[in-house]
DNA sequence: AAATGAGCAGTTTTT
DNA sequence: CTGCTCATTT
C-alpha cells in the first residue's frame, strides 16, 4: 500500500504545507502524458493561479489532475478541497474524472455548483441571517408571482411595470451582492420611478416570512454571512485549504466577491478559464473578473494552455484569426500538431428553408458515408431557428435530439408535482399551496384565494393556515368552502401517510386522490401524454432518495433533464448550449447581421455587446474537431415578416487561407447582370465601419451577392421563390418499405400530436395533423392512437 | 369559473 | 407567424 500514490488513509490531520512527493525521484505517474503547461498548471499548487484553457485544450484533465496531486502529496485531504463549478453536470464530471485519477471514489471533497455549496453552507448557518435551516429554494416562477403580488399591494400598473422586469433588476442586483440597503439610490429608479428599492426590500421581507430564498439569495446571504460573523468564515478557511474554480470567465461579481472571501486566508486559489469564450455577459457574468485576475490576486502565477487536442489546423486558424478582432484579451493562441484537415466551408444559400434542405441533405450524406450521427450537430444563435432544421430532419427521417429544451424540472406538470410535495413536506408552504389549490379545477378561483389571502394577512398566519381556518368561518360561499375544506383534510390525510409508507407510495396515492394524474389522462391535447410520462418519470426518480426532503432539495437544484434514449442522433442546439462540448462536424447557421451577431445584443450593449457575439462565434467553430460549415441565407422570415439579409461581419472575419466559400447549386450562372444587392448594400454604408472593410472575406461575400442576381429589393415583402429554386439533382433512393400504416389511420406524433393518416408513400406518411397542419413524416415516428 | 378573443411582444440560460 | 397574457364574455 505504500506504493500508491493516493493512500489517504495515512494522511496526518494536520498535512504539512510542503509534504514531499511519494517518489521524490521520480515524477508521480498522473503527470504522464501531459504537456509542459499543463504539469506546470498542477504543481503550481500554492498561491492563486489563473489557468488560462483556450478551447479544447484538456482543461478538465488538468483540473482533476491537480485535485489528485493535492491529496496524492498529502497538502490537502479531500475535505480541504473545494472545487466550484456552474452545471452540475460539470460537477458530476470532475467528480467522475478524479476518481479515475485517483482509482477510486473520492469522499469528503466538496465538488458543487456555486449553489450548491451555498445552500450547503447556509443550511447550518442559516439562523445568522434571518432564515431557518429548512428554507425553501424558490425558482423564478415563485419568484415572479410573489413579486406580481407586492406589485399589486403597492398599487403599481404591473402592465407598464411587469414583474418580469423587477424580477431582472433584483436578480442584477443579487448578482452584485447588494442587499436592499445597499443598492446606489439612482438605480432604484429604474423600476416603477423609484419604486426599485423599495420592492426589493419587501420582497426580501417576505421571503423571510416565507422562510424562503431564491437562487440570487443562496450566494448573497452566503456573503452577508462571511461578512458579518468572521468566526464562522474562519471556520470554512480552516477548512478550504485549497480553492479550484472552473469557468471563472463566468463568474459574476458575487461569485467574486465570495471566492475572495474564502480564499483570503490561504491565498491557494486555483481559476481555469478562458476569457475568448465568455459568453454569458447578458445575465451577470463579468469578463472582467478574469481579466483583473493577477491584480485581484497579487503574486498570481498565469499558465497559458495554448495546445489543443481537439480541432484540425484550418478550424484553429479560422477560429483563432476570428477572435483577433476583439480587444482586451488576455491573448492566446491556439496550436495543433494534428495536420490542416478540412478548410471551414462558407455557403451562402438563397433562404431559411433552403440552408435547412442543405444542412440536413448534407447530414443523409455524411450519414451514407458512415459518419456517426452523434458526432454531428447543428448549432443555432437563437431558439426559433431550430424549427426549420427539426421539421427537415423529421421529414427525412434523420434522429435528432434538441440538447437544452425546457428543465424537467422547470415544466408545468413537475412543478405541479413538486408544489403537492411540498405542501405535505412543509405544511406552511404557501407559494406551493396557492399553486396547486386549484390543480386539476376544484372550483377554488382567485376569487376565493383571495379571501383566503385576505384572512391569512389579518391574522398574521400562513395561507394554507388561513384556508384551514376558513373552514370554520362564513366568508366563502359554502360549495367553495368545503372543496378547501376537503382539500385540507385531504393534505392532513397525506402527510400522515409520511409515516406509514414510503414517500413513493404516498407520491403514487396524493396523484392519484387529488385527481391529478386524471385530470391529464381526460386532457386531449398532443402533450398530454408526454407529461404523464414525465411525472411517472418524476415519482420513480425519488425512489433513489432516502426521503421526501432531500428529494425536494435534489429536484430544486440539480435535476437536469438527462436524456437516457442512447440512439444516435444529431444534436440540435443553441450555441450557448454547445459550450464544453464536441463534434466531428459542426453546422453554423444563420451567420447573417442582425441574427449574428444579434441586432439586439449590438443595440443593448454595443461594442461590448458585439465581442460576445464574436466569442459565440469562436465558440461555434472550436466545437469542431473535423469539419465546420458556416451558412448564410441571403433571405429569412423572422416573425412571420420576409427580411433579406447580409452575410454576417463574422464572415469577412475569417482568414481567406483557411476558408473554402461555396456557392448554392443552381444561382450561379444565372444571365440577368449584377446590380442589386451589392450596390444597394454598399449604398447603406454597411461596408464602411472598420479597417480591412475591403479584405477577402468582403470581397467573396460581395461576389456571392452579385451571383444572387435576381430582381430584387431589399426590403421587400415575399422573396421570389419561383424561377430561383434550384434545381437539385434528385436523389436516387432505394424503393422504401412499405408502410404498414393505412390511410385514415389516427396516429399520435411526438412533435405534431393527433392526426389522420392521409396517405401513404412506401415508408412516409401524410398525416392531417389535429393541430400542427398536413406533414409528409416517417412512420416510424409516430404511434398509433 | 371556464371559455373565447384581442393584443402584443418576440435572444442567449444556470441555479 | 407564433405563443402568451389579459380582458371580456357566457
Amino acid at each position: 500500500m505504500m506504493s500508491d500514490p493516493f493512500d489517504l488513509d495515512d494522511l496526518s490531520p494536520e498535512p504539512a504545507p510542503t509534504a514531499p512527493a511519494p517518489h521524490s525521484n521520480m515524477p508521480p505517474p498522473y503527470l504522464d502524458g501531459l504537456n509542459e503547461p499543463q504539469r506546470d498548471a498542477v504543481l503550481a499548487t500554492e498561491g492563486p493561479v489563473l489557468v488560462l484553457a483556450g478551447a479544447g485544450t484538456g482543461k478538465t484533465r488538468v483540473l482533476t489532475t491537480r485535485l489528485g496531486h493535492l491529496m496524492a502529496t498529502g497538502r490537502a485531504a479531500p475535505w480541504n478541497i473545494l472545487a466550484v463549478t456552474f452545471t452540475n453536470k460539470a460537477a458530476k464530471e470532475m467528480q467522475e474524472r478524479v476518481a479515475r485519477v485517483i482509482g477510486r471514489p473520492v469522499e469528503g471533497m466538496w465538488i458543487g455548483t456555486f449553489h450548491s455549496i451555498c445552500v450547503r453552507i447556509l443550511r447550518k448557518h442559516a439562523e445568522l441571517v434571518g432564515i431557518q435551516s429548512n428554507f425553501t429554494i424558490l425558482d423564478t416562477d415563485d419568484q415572479i408571482r410573489l413579486l406580481k403580488q407586492l406589485i399589486q399591494a403597492e398599487n403599481i400598473d404591473d402592465k407598464r411595470w411587469p414583474a418580469r422586469a423587477l424580477a431582472g433588476l433584483i436578480d442584477r442586483w443579487k448578482n452584485k451582492a447588494l442587499t436592499p440597503d445597499r443598492v446606489p439610490e439612482g438605480e432604484s429608479y429604474a423600476y416603477a420611478n423609484g419604486m426599485g428599492g423599495k420592492l426589493y426590500r419587501a420582497y426580501q421581507e417576505r421571503l423571510k416570512i416565507l422562510n424562503a430564498a431564491d437562487f440570487g439569495d443562496l450566494l448573497m446571504h452566503v456573503i452577508t454571512l462571511f461578512q458579518a460573523h468572521p468566526d464562522v468564515l474562519k471556520e470554512y478557511h480552516n477548512q478550504f485549504r485549497y480553492i479550484l474554480v472552473d469557468e471563472y470567465q463566468d463568474t459574476n461579481v458575487a461569485q467574486y466577491l465570495w471566492l475572495r472571501l474564502l480564499s483570503q486566508a490561504s491565498k491557494n486559489i486555483c481559476c481555469v478559464g478562458d476569457d475568448d469564450q465568455s459568453i454569458y455577459g447578458w445575465r451577470g457574468a463579468e469578463v472582467g473578473n478574469i481579466l483583473k485576475f493577477s491584480s485581484d490576486f497579487p503574486g498570481a502565477t498565469v499558465v497559458r494552455l495554448e495546445q489543443n487536442y481537439r480541432s484540425t489546423g484550418h478550424i484553429l486558424a479560422a477560429a483563432s484569426s476570428l477572435i483577433t478582432s476583439n480587444e482586451g484579451r488576455l491573448g492566446k493562441t491556439l496550436w495543433t500538431d494534428a495536420g490542416d484537415g478540412e478548410k471551414v466551408t462558407v455557403k451562402g444559400v438563397w433562404d431559411g428553408p433552403e440552408e435547412a434542405r442543405s444542412i440536413c441533405e448534407e447530414i443523409e450524406n455524411l450519414q451514407s458515408k458512415q459518419h456517426a450521427l452523434s458526432e454531428i450537430a447543428i448549432l443555432v444563435r437563437t431558439g426559433f431557428q431550430m424549427r426549420e432544421f427539426e421539421e427537415r430532419l423529421i421529414t427525412l427521417g434523420v434522429p435528432y435530439r434538441v440538447v437544452g429544451g425546457p428543465r424537467f424540472y422547470e415544466r408545468a406538470e413537475i412543478r405541479d408535482v413538486m408544489a403537492y410535495l411540498r405542501v405535505i413536506a412543509q405544511p406552511d408552504d404557501a407559494l406551493a399551496f396557492e399553486r396547486i389549490v386549484n390543480v386539476p379545477k376544484r372550483g377554488l378561483g382567485t376569487a376565493s384565494i383571495q379571501k383566503v389571502h385576505g384572512l391569512a394577512q389579518s391574522h398574521g398566519v400562513s395561507l394554507p393556515y388561513a384556508a384551514r381556518m376558513i373552514g370554520g368561518m362564513d366568508i366563502l360561499r359554502p360549495a367553495a368552502r368545503n372543496k378547501l375544506s376537503a382539500l385540507m383534510d385531504d393534505f392532513d390525510r397525506w402527510r400522515a401517510m409520511l409515516h406509514t409508507h414510503s414517500h413513493v407510495e404516498v407520491a403514487e396515492i396524493v396523484l392519484e386522490e387529488s385527481g391529478y394524474m386524471e385530470m391529464w389522462q381526460n386532457d386531449k391535447s398532443p402533450d398530454a401524454p408526454g407529461k404523464l410520462e414525465n411525472v411517472k418519470e418524476m415519482v420513480s426518480a425519488m425512489g433513489e432518495f432516502e426521503n421526501l426532503g432531500g428529494y425536494l432539495e435534489h429536484i430544486a437544484l440539480v435535476m437536469e433533464n438527462d436524456n437516457n434514449d442512447t440512439r444516435e442522433k444529431v444534436s440540435l442546439m443553441t450555441l450557448h448550449g454547445a459550450k464544453g462540448l464536441e463534434f466531428d462536424t459542426v453546422f453554423l447557421p444563420g451567420w447573417e447581421e442582425g441574427l449574428f451577431p444579434n441586432q439586439r445584443a449590438l443595440d443593448e450593449t454595443g461594442v461590448k455587446g458585439l465581442e460576445e457575439e464574436r466569442r459565440l462565434a469562436y465558440v461555434g467553430i472550436t466545437r469542431a474537431k473535423k469539419k465546420a460549415n458556416i451558412y448564410f441565407a441571403g433571405n429569412r422570415q423572422v416573425f412571420g415578416q420576409w427580411q433579406s439579409s447580409l452575410p454576417s461581419r463574422f464572415i469577412d472575419e475569417l482568414p481567406g487561407d483557411h476558408i473554402e466559400m461555396e456557392s448554392s447549386q443552381g444561382l450561379y450562372g444565372n444571365q440577368r447582370q449584377s446590380r442589386g444587392w451589392g450596390d444597394d448594400f454598399a449604398d447603406e454604408g454597411y461596408f464602411t465601419s472598420g479597417g480591412d472593410k475591403y479584405g477577402p472575406g468582403w470581397q467573396r461575400a460581395q461576389s456571392w451577392r452579385q451571383e444572387q442576381s435576381f430582381d430584387q429589393t431589399p426590403h421587400r415583402g415575399t422573396p421570389p421563390t419561383i424561377t430561383m429554386k434550384p434545381s437539385r439533382p434528385k436523389k436516387k433512393k432505394a424503393p422504401a418499405p412499405i408502410s404498414d400504416f393505412a390511410i385514415g389511420e389516427r396516429v399520435f406524433h411526438d412533435k405534431f400530436g393527433y392526426g389522420m393518416v392521409e396517405d401513404v408513400e412506401g415508408n412516409k406518411l401524410l398525416v392531417e395533423f389535429d393541430k400542427a397542419g398536413a406533414k409528409r413524416v416517417v412512420d416510424t415516428f409516430v404511434t398509433r392512437a
